[in-house]
DNA sequence: GGGTAATATTAAAACGATTCAATATTAAAT
DNA sequence: ATTTAATATTGAATCGTTTTAATATTACCC
């Protein structure tokens, strides 16, 4: 491969001047420029970008950490972080951790190492220990899970009033006996998704009990199991608030399993609106959520760190809506229990 | 940042035995090894890997060219890459390109100019001007469509035996009339497909009619469009092969839309086999196709390039099978037309 | 204890760019 | 034509590692 000092040979420069050419600094004559240009093309020479990295102290690399890319949750945060990424001229490195925090601190680590100008950290688990990389020179910004020091950038949505919001639209349809199925409770998300339903139910005047709440891992598998004991449990729920989409669809599926009519006898509503739930055989009532918006805007955040933009930290809460199908349409009676 | 050097200085050695001990050369005694193991974790000290690719010419990170994470087909392909990377050390740096031959190519520069050492495309649309990364010492694996020239490493499936797989179950149903949402002519998996839908009709005497035959982007919306062409259109179809899920279920919401029943009233197959299609709403009967194997094993190949064990050029063709649900039960009998 | 062999350590030269200060050239002004 | 100013060009240092060849130290043997 060829190198500047090639290119340079060729064109009777020196590398210095082939340098300033190709990053566009001034004074370097029209001439110059044009023997340099025709160097290059005749050796067909490609900066090597880890030489200049080297030299800059910047990658132009950012890393983006996510449990699971296959999980539908994660490709639409992903695309706008590669999309926003590209715009300021940075690519992305990927990293699934199947959500265990020693794959997640590796990552970080390597990440570190090879020196990525930023890093986003989506539904991250490490709770601790993280304060270490508050003296980085690399930002960290984090999605969808909040971050345990205040000292990093966050992008999120108001999980409570996201969740309240939803298990309001049940209560106005008449449901009174409402189920949940959250998420781990170490996860802030699902624990202010949980706190919205709390938060709804009484407001509504409506008693809590443990019994119509199950853990789930966010998982379809999950959701057809929490399902299945909801179904056997007691009291039967007339609605059940899944603290994703995924979970609800494998709710949906227990329910098809045991001919439990949705939204007949059980009404669903999920969270994230993934492009599956508007499949017209699907139909989820979901909370939406603006996934390539929080993507982008992590980048956004990241850059104004990168440029010294802005030394405070910031938060940004991206709006929700609930987008109401027919797994809870508005026109639902309840038709059974009490 | 620490560097090297200041490990050095601290253990009191030279930085080239802080380097050995590092990189578990022989030959650095116990003691030593400890000392410097005390500075490093003194100093938090963390080896600057951009230097060190810089010297050895390896970066362990590898290119991932995709047209579109969010298109369902990709992440688990994105997965099987990235986990079997991780695997023999690299990252993955991914790229999507909107199936833009100039974005695909941008991406391509500036990964070899980052000095990856490996290269994945996928669906990759370009198809002159490939020849000049033959000599590139960075090999390119092709995923799903086959690249122009035969020098380039290769892994998919048997496109032609899995469409007429697909359709030869729909003629033992005993459908003749059987429509194609086929994808774009220039994509070569697309082609293939078409021929062995021609193949699978010709075998069984049932002629070839353009009317059947629609084009589509492998996007919903064309799957969509597509469906409403031909439920328009002469003769209807008893059955549908559609070149990818998405478009199947774009074309079973059509039919929802019209109360066109599946499979009643017609019969549909898909190709990919995504999570979705086995949703118990769904249940699309299409062709599984390994993607999470492909990644894998194109990262496989490459690393054999990578260390220089091969030097032929190798084409891996994975097995498919056809899933059978219900928008085609074995049981369907037709019910309409001849 | 002297010589050899094995084991440890290090200085210095890469790797391929960028940049700063110094120098060379051209243009403008008198 | 000379001086000054503006414009072009370059040598050398630097970024933080690794590696090679040279050197230093220790261990071993008779």
């Amino acid at each position: 491969m060829a190198k500047i000092k090639d290119v340079a040979k060729l064109a009777g420069v020196s590398p210095a001047c082939v340098s300033l050419a190709l990053n566009g600094k001034p004074y370097v004559s029209a001439k110059t420029k044009k023997r340099i240009y025709n160097a290059i093309e005749q050796l067909n020479y490609r900066p090597n970008i880890i030489a200049r990295s080297l030299r800059n102290k910047k990658t132009h690399t950012i890393g983006l950490v996510l449990s699971d890319i296959t999980n539908p949750f994660f490709p639409e945060i992903a695309r706008g972080v590669e999309t926003k990424a590209r715009e300021y001229g940075f690519n992305v490195i990927l990293c699934n951790t199947d959500a265990d925090p020693l794959l997640e601190k590796n990552y970080i680590e390597v990440l570190l190492a090879k020196q990525v100008d930023g890093l986003i950290l989506t539904s991250v688990r490490i709770m601790d220990d993280l304060d270490k990389y508050t003296k980085e020179n690399c930002p960290l910004v984090f999605i969808n899970r909040e971050p345990p020091l205040s000292d990093f950038d966050f992008v999120g949505i108001d999980n409570v009033a996201s969740a309240k919001m939803a298990v309001e639209h049940l209560i106005k349809l008449g449901h009174r006996k409402i189920a949940l199925i959250r998420g781990e409770p170490a996860s802030s998300a699902s624990f202010s998704r949980y706190e919205g339903y709390r938060m709804a139910l009484k407001e509504a005047g409506i008693p809590y009990s443990d019994n119509l709440v199950k853990i789930g891992y966010l998982r379809y598998e999950s959701g057809y199991r929490a399902m299945e004991s909801l179904l056997k449990g007691s009291p039967i729920p007339t609605a059940i608030f899944c603290a994703n989409d995924i979970m609800a669809l494998g709710a949906i599926d227990a329910c098809v399993d045991r001919k439990v009519k949705v939204p007949q006898d059980l009404a669903i509503v999920g969270f994230d609106d993934i492009w599956v739930a508007s499949l017209k055989n699907v139909q989820l009532t979901t909370v939406h959520q603006p996934r390539y918006e929080m993507g982008a805007k992590a980048v956004e955040l990241m850059v104004e760190r990168i440029i010294g933009k802005r030394k405070k930290t910031k938060r940004v809460i991206l709006p929700t809506k609930l987008v109401i199908r027919r797994t809870c349409g508005a026109n639902f009676k309840i038709s059974r229990g009490k």
